[in-house]
RNA sequence: CGGGGCGUAGCGCAGCCUGGUUAGCGCGCCUGCUUUGGGAGCAGGAGGUCCCCGGUUCGAAUCCGGGCGCCCCGACCA
């Protein structure tokens, strides 16, 4: 392709909007552009790297056995009231309604759409397993979105769902789709690693997200140093402290703290340090209120308290349960003398030697808390979202915090959707059982953004040559010298006859725009053409991810590039 | 939804506080000439509903009210 004869636009301010190298960076290259905020048009480069990824994803998932589909992205109300979604989505989906009044909803995700088609068209066991996927536009109401294609309301996405007859033939569909996962992030040019993953409104037992570390990405993950284990902060156990801790035989005593609420004021008040205090929580599981206590410098976690209690709705109790519960407004509650309600302490409750927590009454607070003895008999959990430090629940070791951008997920389901939707098999026996599924995504919009993320220097982006929208660039000094354009029209020719994805820039810009340009667009290889080469019968080949410069015999160049891609 | 910021030419911005001629600057764009190894020079030129609506005023990009849009932090979120 000839750079005139496309529509290749880069630009030399970076957009104000754009906060992170990847955005910013897709922007400048003239990779896209924003329509709205969270929609964004592909310009040829843009598109070009994203059909590459879309290829190696398609190319891993068509070896590992699972076949293409294509649904529609428009899905009828009754498919999710079916599953029981349409209420439970309710936030992230856009619903649309025909001139009819049918009310349609734009595709967030599509386990009704397929599971409504095997329960059609797939009756017996024989015909299992079966993995059906697509890679379509979906659609989601963001609250925020940001960082241009990392969290759009318009996406790409690759989805999947395998269908398996039994447990065990669902397992191995699992692994089949976790393998494939991993070439294709590694074929992308990805550092991608698997954490153990929460399994939110999807619903199911067991899931993995696929995390590209980056101190831009928007997940906080877990990893411990020494065994390898890894965990969404969202699932990460914590394994309990075990400090020896004498606790204070000092009696309660009741302190007057008018308007001293929150931890913050507390601390500032008792002129002590947020772990002293036993921070108590008034939930509202499913319309049940419970009370949860953490240390005050710690944060419960709702994924893990949610599956604890087995709630399907759990959130912070109003004002009025509040009073109705403690007997004493928001700010402050405690754990002592609570009565007629469900207590769960997180673990680090347990090591406060002299806590300090509300009184249940207005504007006072008590001191001298001694656990054991003024709360006996709680269950204590691991209800704290993990922090730096904190144990590794496989080996004890103390484990890291890191940041991720998550690029794709696998899910084992279960029957959640099958046995909602009728997807059932008849099994050798005759008898109907409900299909075990998994369903398997990845954010190909989201993955060429994390490939910036990991990929780029301060001139540019540097594509890895799997994803690259060209593989070569021929970057022609003065196109209009007629020596120096024959030489690049000729090597054009001949590397575009031996198929290699070549990019021409036959502008006639300065060379320092083009050769800015070709650093910022980030092709893999560089050739430059000027009076000079002409003149000397030797071409400059030049990779993007280094400063080593070849020198090669003009004849020489398409044939050496062919072997050295 | 809460907090903060912003909206002036394709991009990046100044002007606004303290109202006053034809609204500026850099980059980009067009024409011509010269130039061409790391964001060229000279000359000429095009391009604006100053986000929108309303108000105040002799007069509004500027002040006031309302709305819309965009970005950031938080809440939220496969």
């Amino acid at each position: 392709m000839k750079w005139t004869e496309t529509l290749i636009v880069t630009q030399r301010d970076n957009p104000q909007e754009a906060e992170i190298p990847s955005h910013r960076l897709m922007i400048r290259a003239g990779m896209m552009r924003k329509l709205a905020s969270g929609l964004y048009t592909y310009l040829p480069l843009g598109l070009k790297v994203l059909r590459k990824v879309e290829a190696i994803v398609r190319d891993e998932l068509n070896r590992a056995g699972a076949i293409e589909i294509l649904m529609p992205i428009l899905q009828p109300r009754n498919l999710w009231e079916r599953s029981g979604r349409w209420d439970l989505m309710d936030d992230i989906m856009l619903k649309v309604k025909t001139h009819q009044g049918q009310e349609l909803v734009l595709g967030p995700t599509h386990e009704e759409v397929v599971t409504d088609l095997v329960s059609r068209e797939i009756s017996s066991y024989k015909q299992l397993p079966r993995n059906l996927y697509q890679i379509n536009t979906k659609f989601r109401d963001e609250i925020r979105p940001r960082f241009g294609v990392m969290r759009s309301r318009e996406f790409i996405m690759k989805d999947g769902y395998s269908f398996d007859a039994d447990d065990e033939s669902a397992d191995r569909s699992y692994q089949l789709m976790y393998d494939a996962y991993t070439r294709i992030f590694a074929r992308c040019g990805l550092t991608a690693m698997p954490v153990e993953a929460d399994t939110g409104v999807m619903g199911g037992n067991q899931s993995h997200e696929f995390m590209v570390p980056a101190e831009t990405g928007e997940d906080a993950i877990v990893v411990c140093p020494d065994c390898g284990y890894a965990a969404n902060v969202e699932q990460a156990e914590i394994k309990p402290a075990h400090t020896t801790v004498t606790r204070t035989e000092d009696a309660i005593e009741e302190i007057d703290t008018p308007e001293v609420r929150t931890v913050e004021e507390l601390a500032e008040f008792f002129q002590t340090t947020p772990d002293r205090f036993i921070k108590t929580l008034i939930y509202t599981a499913d319309s049940q209120p419970v009370t949860v206590l953490i240390r005050g410098d710690r944060e419960i976690n709702e994924s893990k308290l949610r599956r604890l209690l087995g709630a399907a709705e759990l959130e912070l109790a109003d004002e009025e349960t509040i009073r109705r519960v403690t007997g004493a407004p928001l700010g402050f509650a405690g754990p002592v003398g609570l009565s007629g309600i469900r207590i769960i302490a997180d673990y680090t409750v347990v090591l406060i030697e002299s806590g300090i927590t509300g009184a249940n009454r207005q504007d006072r607070h008590i001191i001298n808390v001694n656990m054991e003895r003024d709360c006996p008999g709680l269950e204590y959990h691991d209800l704290a979202v993990a922090v730096d430090g904190d144990l590794c629940p496989g080996c004890g070791t103390p484990m890291k915090i890191r940041r991720g951008i998550e690029v794709g997920h696998v899910f084992k389901l279960g029957t959640k959707y099958s046995e909602s939707m009728g997807a059932m098999v008849k099994d050798e026996s005759g008898g109907e059982k409900p299909a075990i599924m998994g369903c398997y995504g990845i954010g190909i919009s989201r993955t060429v953004a994390a490939i910036i993320e990991q990929h780029y220097d301060e001139k540019g982006i540097i594509w890895p040559a799997s994803v690259a929208p060209y593989q070569v660039l021929i970057l022609a000094i003065n196109p209009g010298d007629p020596a120096v354009g024959s030489v690049a029209e000729e090597l054009y020719a001949a590397l575009a006859e031996r198929g290699i994805e070549v990019l021409y820039d036959d502008r006639s810009a300065s060379a320092g725009v083009k050769f800015n340009d070709s650093d910022l667009i980030g092709i893999p290889l560089r050739i430059t053409i000027g009076k000079r080469a002409v003149k000397s019968g030797e071409l400059e080949v030049k990779r993007r991810d280094s400063d080593e410069v070849i020198k090669l015999p003009t004849a020489e160049v398409a044939d050496w590039i062919v072997s050295n891609l």
